[in-house]
DNA sequence: ACATATTCCTACCAAGAGAGTAGGATTTAT
DNA sequence: ATAAATCCTACTCTCTTGGTAGGAATATGT
């Protein structure tokens, strides 16, 4: 599996936040009790959030999260990044530059260098708008069933 | 991370008795020993390549394994599937039709279903013949820099 | 000032998956 | 017969996943 809970629940809340607007801040438990998700759970996912950027926060009564930015400038690839730490598919592929030291001989390196790419390129072309607006088109291109066939 | 050491073993086992093309059976220690893994662990997974019917296999002296079928005719999809159990990147995706319970309301579920969808296009696409043959182009498409610019 | 509602922080834990090891039974060619 | 191989079952150790627990700090309304 690539994407585990934690990334799947912290895209979840960036969902319900966009969904929600820029009218003042949300809090944990409304978040927890809309996604019916555990609230112990989720505070330690917004946590990555928040300290990643992507969230403001506010303390004490009334206070809570809100979006940093505008739905459409965020990509559902920085926000898995942040909280997965990698969507590399296989060891081999890290991120900064670091090689396998096979990676001179390796011939199935290119393989999971496309693949990785792959990925990459789709989750970086979808916005936590897209998701929200129902873009299906955009996320499931050819394989989208009531899209209109031809554009 | 998506493909485990299993799914990778496999791969380089599956290239490796294509590169030896059809001369004879060829001995797990002999594959253990070119590509510098534990025979022990290669044997567990060659077993599931061997059972999934991916290879011909022949007990005692002179013994050993061969590709059942030509190069071109593996497709990475089907092995690293065999050997993987499933490569879909989140738990909601199920195989064979099981759906999450709340797939009628989710927002992120045509996301998901997208993503899976672009990585078992790709892994469709490259055969064993591909990486033998070090098709570049195909496996890292625009990402080539040693590929021909344009087509 | 004080109670309340909230975020923030550290630590802990149980179950399962990943990555192998170990030992031997069975089969086949020479 | 013997050596060389596949086949089969069971075990183990470590790391990750998916949480839980308890409390400190902070902001707000009264």
């Amino acid at each position: 599996m690539m994407v585990s809970t934690k990334g799947r629940y912290a895209l979840t809340v960036m969902v319900d936040l966009a969904r929600k607007g820029n009218n003042g801040y949300v809090s944990l438990s409304d978040i927890a009790e809309s996604e019916n998700l555990s609230m112990k759970y989720l505070e330690s996912i917004i946590a990555i959030l928040n300290k990643g950027g992507m969230l403001k926060s506010l303390r004490g009564k009334n206070g809570g999260y809100m979006l940093a930015r505008d739905p459409k400038d965020y990509t559902v690839n920085e926000i898995l990044l942040l909280t997965e730490g990698t969507l590399a598919p296989v060891n081999c592929i890290m991120q900064k530059g670091v090689e396998c030291e096979k990676a001179a001989t390796c011939s199935t390196l290119p393989l999971w260098a496309g693949l990785d790419k792959v990925i990459e390129n789709y989750l970086k072309g979808i916005t936590l708008e897209d998701i929200i607006t129902g873009n299906r088109k955009k996320m499931l291109g050819d394989y989208c069933e009531s899209c209109s066939p031809a554009e």
